[in-house]
DNA sequence: CTGAAAGCGCTAACAG
DNA sequence: CTGTTAGCGCTTTCAG
């Protein structure tokens, strides 16, 4: 049997097709005797709209584009992007938009993602991922392609970000604190993404406002990379009393470094991350860190989206960032 | 400016709007000359066809739904989400299909997702979860709606599973050719979730033909649940000597139990982890785990879904696993 | 307050 | 090989 349509409706019910469309659309001059028998109609055969058709005739989407930028997809090897996710499709639903997911690598081939767009395959999108460069920023905003940041803060953008900046100086706080006076942060030092900007320079100034030394090693986000890093700064004359892995994950691997070299954490070092996953609760020793809360900002994010497709232009936001003190530091 | 449609880039070229329709379709019989002077007008007047008109007439849909099953979105802290959704959108992309993600709960409301499939959101579906009933499964039978299953061997659908108990097997031999004797295996016990009772059968079947002790503990593959298991197994009289988790987190919290009761891993103790995340790596020790190829049966899964739209009927399909032997058992 | 007409952007069917 | 005609399912005019 063929799907049923707005006019299958109208017959059931014996009106006019239009005055079915006058009922769905909540339009103000319909009779409250007709309204109620198109709406048994509308029960009685299972109707349902039909998207494309009605995104057709309004000219408008109501689908949001959830774009992860600057990573290989496959290699997040933890919960960041199931956590924005559900959050945001969960708050997208909720007003009505559906949502459709994209990747831009590293390499920035934006072509595919604003193919999607001029083709109307969503309304707006909101950027999620440190690594999204000024350049591709600003490529993207040349589209007129309705935006909202996700974990940077741009100037002249709507943007959902955390203080990094606080978060980062709470934790060296809580280094200084423990007795730490040479720490060490893993994070991609040459990375120009905001967030690893703020949370480079907030790192720095903290030691030298507390008057201890602070160095820079690099990284790239992964558990692997920070185990080498603990390694190479262990190979190194003067290794640090303390290692801030960037995000949780590095802060792992730096955390399995130091007892492969036969350190004792945090006797002998302090370690921490950033994010307070639940694995960082399981760890040996579990691992002193900073929450983010990226469930609730996704659900600004997508708030913010919307106003932004309709017309308005939202404040930017910056959460608020809490230490989490466990064992290893 | 309005957006630029067919008609516009038929008058640019001189020729009808049929004929670009025809050359965007690749319909044989257009002269190269024609075809060319469409190509360029598409190119100078940057053309995208309109996803929804083109959907419209067409009456078919080029999106796919890759909906999570029986979990709370937000608490699936491994990167099993992240695996399974990248694999499947680049694959999907990779056909000329764009992805939109569900979520059903384990309250089983399907509601939303069959209103969504009829307003015609997306054309079919992948299932992948552990906690789909069958009840569940049979009321979106009976939708009509393409459907493939993952994670999941049920007759009379297409699935793409793996092959849990061999996985499973291969983990009991390794633990008792390393001399243990008396296993637990932590899982969700009145789950009829198939994965898991492969799992659950595959490792009493393994152990009585090892003869060896083999017993199930209840857990809800959580981190925490893990933590908890071992600790009700050391608080009982008859500890075993070899604790298997479910997944890596069920290990992994395993692992801090033991540490936290003063436990030697692996030597007053073996502890495994099923799934073979990243993480897997970096904890103390080393987690032994059976590695499960997310990626290849996310795409195996894509395109069983785009033949089933397609009318034909793909095989199903259960992927070998391997044992990964690291430190802890 | 309700019905008839028009058309969103596209493609399938036919005629030229 | 190309152009004309029709209509997918819906909503926005505008008369009745």
């Amino acid at each position: 049997m063929p799907p049923v349509t707005l006019r299958d409706v109208a017959r059931h019910a014996g009106v006019s097709h239009q005055t079915v469309s006058n009922v769905l659309n909540g339009h103000p001059h319909v009779l409250a005797t007709t309204r109620d028998r198109v709406l048994a109609a509308i029960l009685a055969l299972d109707y349902h709209p039909h998207q494309a058709a009605k995104a057709l005739r309004e000219a408008r989407v109501t689908t949001l584009c959830c774009t992860f930028c600057g990573h290989d997809p496959e290699n997040i090897d933890d919960p960041y992007r199931n956590l924005v996710q559900s959050a945001f499709i969960a708050e997208a639903q909720g007003h009505g938009y559906s949502v459709t997911t994209a990747f831009i690598g590293e390499d920035g081939d934006l072509a595919p993602l604003r193919q999607r767009f001029l083709q109307r395959q969503f309304g707006g999108t909101v950027l999620v991922g440190t690594t999204l460069t000024s350049a591709q920023l600003r490529t993207i905003q040349g589209w007129s392609l309705p935006t909202v940041l996700f974990d940077h803060a741009l100037p002249d953008t709507v943007s959902i970000s955390a203080d990094y900046a606080a978060g980062m100086a709470a934790l060296v706080q809580r280094h200084v604190a423990t007795g730490r006076r040479h720490l060490a942060l893993i994070i991609p030092v040459a990375d120009p993404g905001s967030t690893s900007v703020e949370r480079r320079e907030a790192f720095l100034q903290a030691c030298a406002q507390h008057g201890v030394q602070g160095r820079l090693v690099d990284g790239d986000w992964s558990y692997a990379s920070g185990y080498r890093a603990m390694q190479a700064l262990w190979a190194g004359d003067h290794p640090p009393d303390a290692v801030l892995g960037g995000n949780d994950r590095m802060g792992t691997g730096a955390l399995r470094a130091a007892h492969d070299l036969g350190l004792a954490v945090p006797a002998d070092v302090g370690i921490s991350g950033f994010d307070d996953f639940q694995f960082a609760q399981f760890t040996t020793p579990a691992l002193t860190t900073v929450r983010i809360p990226h469930g609730d900002m996704a659900r600004h994010a997508v708030r913010a989206l919307i106003t932004v497709l309709g017309g308005g232009t939202p404040p930017s936001r910056v959460v608020p960032l809490s230490l989490t003190v466990r064992e290893s530091a």
